[in-house]
RNA sequence: CGGGGUGUAGCGCAGUUUGGUAGCGCGCUUGGUUCGGGACCAAGAGGCCGUGGGUUCGAAUCCCGCCACUCCGACCA
C-alpha cells in the first residue's frame, strides 16, 4: 500500500473531546472517524487491523468446532417476546416499524435469532453438542457512549451459543471456551487481562465469566485479593470486615437537632461510623411510590447490584424520605412503616450498640441492637467492597483495580431454550430443552484496548499478528535515482513473500515520515537512503523495542521474515 | 435522564466582555531552495462563524428557541 494513496488522515493535535489514550492515538493516526455520538467510521487500517482479529477469532471458534453464521441485523418483535426480551430491555434497544406497520428492532444479541435458528434444525440429541456463532454489528442505544471505541453504540462482535444435552456437557464445552478465550485474547497481543466470575445479571443463567483488560481507564471496577487469586466484579465481590467491639447498651432517645448526615451525627454523639447505621432510600423502578430502604453501617456504602439482585426488581436512586416528617437523616430500623420494603446488610449484624435514626425529626437512637430489638431481621451482603476490606476467601487484602471487559462467557440454561419452546429428542425417547451458552468478544473494543495498552508517547506500537502492515518503508530522498530503484524493489519483493508493507511514497523530510511512521505503528520500519545505501545496506527498526540493525540489502527480506516469525511465535506461544 | 461546557476553514484555536470588511498555527495547491527526527522562501485555494427567529443602519459578537457535540453522574444483557 502506497502511504500517499491511504484513505487515513492523520494529525499532529488530538481532538479535544479524547481523553484517554486509545481514543487520542486512533483519531491522531486517522484509524477512525467519529460520525455520530458512539457510531464511528473505520479507516483502511483501523479495518484490516479488525479483519486480522476477526480471523484469529474464526480459527479458534473453528478449532471448537463452531460453525460461523449470520444472524439479521432487524428482527421482528414476535422472536423477542416469546423470551420476553422485548418488553424488558428499555431504550437501549432500538425499536422501529417498517412501511406495514410491523414491530421490528435492531439486534443487540442474539440469544433469540439463534435459539429460532436452531429450533429449526436440531431435532435429536445426536446432533448435540453445537455451536454456532457469528461476527456482525450490533447497536445498542446506550445511554452515554465515550471513550472513542471503548463503549460505542454500534459495534461489530462476535457472538457465539452452544446447545447441549446436559449440565456437565454445557460445562466442559464452557472451559474449552474459556481457554479458548485465552488464546485469542493473547494472540492478539493484549498482555495485563484476566478473567473474573461475574454476575450474569439479565442475561440469565448461573456460571459467568467476564474477560478484563487491566487498566485506569476501564470502566469496570474488578476487586483482587493481594494474597490469593479471588478476584470478581465489584457488582458481585465479597469482602469481611472486622466489626467493632462495643458494649451493649440500653436503647435511648437522643436530641440530634439538625444533624442528619452519618458524618454530622457521628461527630454530635462522639460514635465511630463503624457504630453507626445509615438509611440508603431507593424507588422501584417505574413506581416511584413504592420506596425500598437499604440499612448498612455507616461508613460502607450500598451496591445496587447486589441489592437489586436480592429484591429481583430494578430501582433507582430516591431522594425523599419515608414520609413528609421523616426526611433523609432520620430514617432507623426502628418501629419503622412495615409496610415499607427493607434489607439489612450483614455489617449490622454482631454490632452490638448501634446509633440509628429515630424516624422522627431532630431525634436518633443510640443504643441499639438488633439481636434484642429487632429479632426478626434477615441479614444480607449488599455492602461495596472497599480496597483494604479482607478476602472471602483466604483474608488477604483486597484491591480494587478498573477494566475494560474485552469479552464473556455465560452459561444460559435453559431460558431461552424454554420460553421459545426448542425441544429435542433425547436417548430415552423423551423430549429435553437443550442447555445453552454464550460468548461475546467485542472486536472494536478489541482494537481499543490493544490500542491502549500496545503504545507509547510516540504512538501505538501494534502487535505482529493484527497490525495493518507488518512493515512500514520509510524511502528518504525519493529523488535520488538509487534509493527510488531499491525501495520500490525491496517493497515489491517484501509483497511476494507474503509481507503486508505499508511503503511511505511520499517526499516529506525524513523526521515528518518518522514520526508517522511512530504515529501508525507497524512492527517493523525499514529505513532505504542514499546514506544505507551506500554501504548497500537498509536499516530496519523494531517499532516494540526500539532497537535498530542495519542489514545488507539482499538479505533485508530474511531478516524481515525472522523477526516477522519470532514476534508471531512469541504471541502463539 | 440530571448537572456543567462547547459549536468560527480539513485539524487545533483566537476574536464574543465593549456590535462596524473573517483571523492565527498546522494541513492542502503551485514554483523554487533544502533533505536522517515534524525545513525554508514566494505565491495561492479554502468559511452562510451549528441552525431558526428577534433587536439594530449594521450581528460571529446582544436576546429567544432548536440542534449537534462533549465532560461529570445515573444507566450498561
Amino acid at each position: 500500500m502506497l502511504l500517499s494513496k491511504l484513505v487515513c488522515e492523520r494529525t499532529k493535535e488530538a481532538p479535544q473531546d479524547a481523553k484517554i489514550k486509545s481514543h487520542i492515538l486512533l483519531s491522531r493516526a486517522g484509524f477512525i472517524k467519529q460520525v455520530a455520538v458512539g457510531i464511528y467510521s473505520m479507516t483502511t487500517p483501523c479495518q484490516k487491523m479488525s479483519c486480522k482479529i476477526q480471523k484469529i477469532i474464526r480459527e479458534e471458534m473453528d478449532a471448537l468446532d463452531g460453525q460461523e453464521v449470520l444472524f439479521p441485523v432487524v428482527m421482528p418483535r414476535e422472536i423477542w417476546e416469546l423470551s420476553d426480551r422485548y418488553n424488558t430491555i428499555g431504550s437501549e434497544m432500538v425499536r422501529f416499524k417498517d412501511r406495514n406497520n410491523r414491530d421490528m428492532l435492531l439486534g443487540m444479541t442474539h440469544e433469540e435469532a439463534a435459539v429460532h435458528l436452531a429450533n429449526h434444525i436440531v431435532s435429536s440429541y445426536a446432533q448435540l453438542p453445537m455451536m454456532i456463532y457469528q461476527i456482525q454489528t450490533k447497536f445498542r442505544d446506550e445511554a452515554r457512549s465515550r471513550g472513542g471505541l471503548i463503549r460505542v453504540r454500534e459495534f461489530t462482535m462476535k457472538d457465539a451459543y452452544s446447545f447441549h444435552e446436559s449440565k456437565e456437557d454445557l460445562e466442559k464445552y464452557y472451559y474449552r471456551v474459556y481457554d479458548a478465550y485465552y488464546r485469542i485474547f493473547k494472540r492478539i497481543g493484549l498482555k495485563n487481562f484476566i478473567d473474573i466470575k461475574s454476575d450474569s445479571g439479565m442475561m440469565g443463567g448461573s456460571i459467568a465469566h467476564e474477560f478484563m483488560l487491566l487498566t485506569e481507564v476501564g470502566e469496570d471496577s474488578i476487586v483482587l485479593c493481594n494474597n490469593c487469586d479471588y478476584r470478581a466484579n465489584m457488582e458481585v465481590a465479597e469482602g469481611k470486615i472486622n466489626t467493632p467491639s462495643v458494649q451493649e447498651q440500653p436503647l435511648e432517645l437522643v436530641f440530634t437537632g439538625e444533624d442528619k448526615t452519618i458524618d454530622e451525627v457521628c461527630a454530635r454523639l462522639k460514635k465511630s461510623k463503624e457504630e453507626s447505621c445509615k438509611a440508603v432510600v431507593f424507588a422501584v423502578k417505574g413506581n416511584s411510590e413504592e420506596v425500598v430502604i437499604a440499612f448498612i453501617r455507616g461508613d460502607l456504602e450500598v451496591n445496587e447490584a447486589k441489592l437489586k439482585k436480592i429484591l429481583g426488581k430494578e430501582i433507582v436512586p430516591y431522594d425523599g424520605g419515608v414520609s413528609e416528617a421523616v426526611a433523609c437523616g432520620n430514617i432507623g430500623p426502628y418501629e419503622l412503616d412495615k409496610s415499607i420494603i427493607t434489607v439489612y446488610d450483614k455489617s449490622l449484624e454482631r454490632v452490638d450498640s448501634l446509633v440509628i435514626g429515630a424516624n422522627k425529626a431532630e431525634y436518633h437512637y443510640v443504643g441499639f441492637n438488633f439481636s434484642r430489638d429487632l429479632p426478626n431481621a434477615k441479614f444480607n451482603d449488599i455492602a461495596k467492597v472497599r480496597g483494604g476490606d479482607r478476602c472471602p476467601v483466604c483474608g488477604g487484602k483486597l484491591r480494587v483495580e478498573n477494566g475494560i471487559e474485552i469479552g464473556n462467557i455465560f452459561q444460559l440454561g435453559t431460558k431461552y431454550t424454554k420460553s421459545m419452546g426448542m425441544t429435542v429428542h433425547g436417548a430415552d425417547g423423551g423430549e429435553f430443552n437443550p442447555i445453552m451458552g454464550c460468548y461475546g468478544i467485542g472486536v472494536g473494543r478489541a482494537i481499543a484496548s490493544v490500542a491502549q495498552e500496545a503504545s507509547d508517547d510516540k504512538g501505538l506500537s501494534l502487535p505482529m499478528s493484527i497490525a495493518p502492515w507488518q512493515v512500514h518503508i520509510c524511502p528518504l530522498r525519493l529523488d535520488d535515482r538509487n534509493v527510488n530503484k531499491k525501495a520500490y524493489a525491496l517493497y515489491q519483493k517484501l509483497t511476494k513473500a507474503g509481507v503486508d508493507v505499508l511503503f511511505d511514497d511520499r517526499s516529506a523530510a525524513a523526521g515528518v515520515k518518522f514520526n508517522d511512521a511512530d504515529l501508525m505503528g507497524m512492527p517493523i520500519r525499514i529505513v532505504v537512503s542514499p546514506k544505507s545505501l551506500a554501504t548497500d545496506e537498509v536499516e530496519i527498526t523494531v517499532r516494540k523495542s526500539g532497537e535498530s540493525n542495519k542489514v545488507a540489502y539482499k538479505d533485508a527480506v530474511k531478516s524481515v521474515k525472522a523477526i516477522i516469525k519470532s514476534q508471531l511465535d512469541e504471541l502463539n506461544a
